[in-house]
DNA sequence: CCCATCTCAGCCCCACTGAGATGA
DNA sequence: CTCATCTCAGTGCGGCTGAGATGG
């Protein structure tokens, strides 16, 4: 018999003979009516939890996890090499004792370091270390070689995904269109 | 001056001058090269996070959340009520304990009721309760009143997404194509 | 025996609340 | 003074590992 399921779930060869997710559209439209934004919804949710699972694992040998990783590089895209923490919450939308949070285990690791804020005495800075930078570099290159679990798209398909839920983003409010 | 952050986070009005996820993808490109897969992923996890906290935002009056909510939908599609802890699993693709978990919290709020199974003993059949049905209603009912977050598109365009969405699904083995 | 199912303890991660320190 | 920034303690969630009970 095959394995029900195999750890992790995110990323185990469920198998299984239909889509799970289908099947759950169709029930649903009998009995509650139309089904696609359900259907949407609920594809977006298993889809993050894929390949969140995928990134972890690809960045788990640099003992970083996505959040963290996605902090580093941020501040690879710096000038300086140091960001306010309010600005990285700000760009990478995250609450701000997330921020505090993440930044706390990337200093631990050495790969980033606390500075007062010279231009104002309330703000810390984050800087990125030269370890840092060597480990986000080496992330990166798998990352790149893995093409973010993305290798079952063409361009074409990305730009569109891209596109599609730009829309949302920005009904969201992210941003000004 | 503009507020830098409203909690939660997920749906405060960041309104940023520029798209955070198209400025990041521009900087990558002339960094890394490439990057469309990396904007496409970064656009799915933010998608997700706008979404979890929308419908965590509906679903709090209730006292559920959205991993307890689609559980308790589950059971109301079954012909009895009632389903295996095993299935449930399955069918939701999220792991045993996590399983164990939801329906712990479904029990202690009266919302499903744990059984034997009747034909093997090995198993537990979680069973919703009248209690469980009334919440799953009127929780469905604020749901689709909301269009599942997705009032902002269209409904070609919320199947092109599911029709996106499931190549990532299936390429990630979740089902048999 | 092996294997499936489930539970429990324990861990990590992230999101958040609320309170408080510090400084503009 | 207010307000912005950050920290800390604490809560809750979900995802997982590993161990163990029970039964097919």
């Amino acid at each position: 018999m095959r394995p029900r399921y195999r750890s992790p779930v995110a990323t185990g060869q469920l198998n299984l003979p239909f889509d799970p997710i289908e099947r759950a559209a169709e029930t649903w439209r009998v009995q509650f009516g139309p089904s696609s934004a359900m259907a949407a919804v609920t594809s977006i949710m298993r889809a993050h939890q894929i390949l969140l699972s995928q990134l972890d694992t690809l960045l788990k040998p640099h003992d970083l996890t996505f959040a963290r990783y996605e902090a580093l590089v941020l501040l690879t895209f710096s000038k300086t090499g140091a960001l306010p923490l309010s600005t990285i919450g700000e760009r990478l939308m995250v609450h701000p004792t997330s921020v505090t949070n993440t930044v706390d285990r990337l200093e631990r690791a050495g790969l980033v370091r606390r500075m007062r804020n010279p231009r104002d005495g309330r703000g810390v800075l984050a800087e990125i270390t030269d370890g840092g930078r060597e480990v986000v570099s080496r992330a990166t290159a798998d990352l790149m070689g893995a093409d973010f679990g993305m290798t079952m798209y063409g361009e074409a398909e990305l730009e569109q995904m891209f596109g599609l839920l730009r829309t949302l983003r920005v009904a969201a409010g992210d941003f000004e269109d």
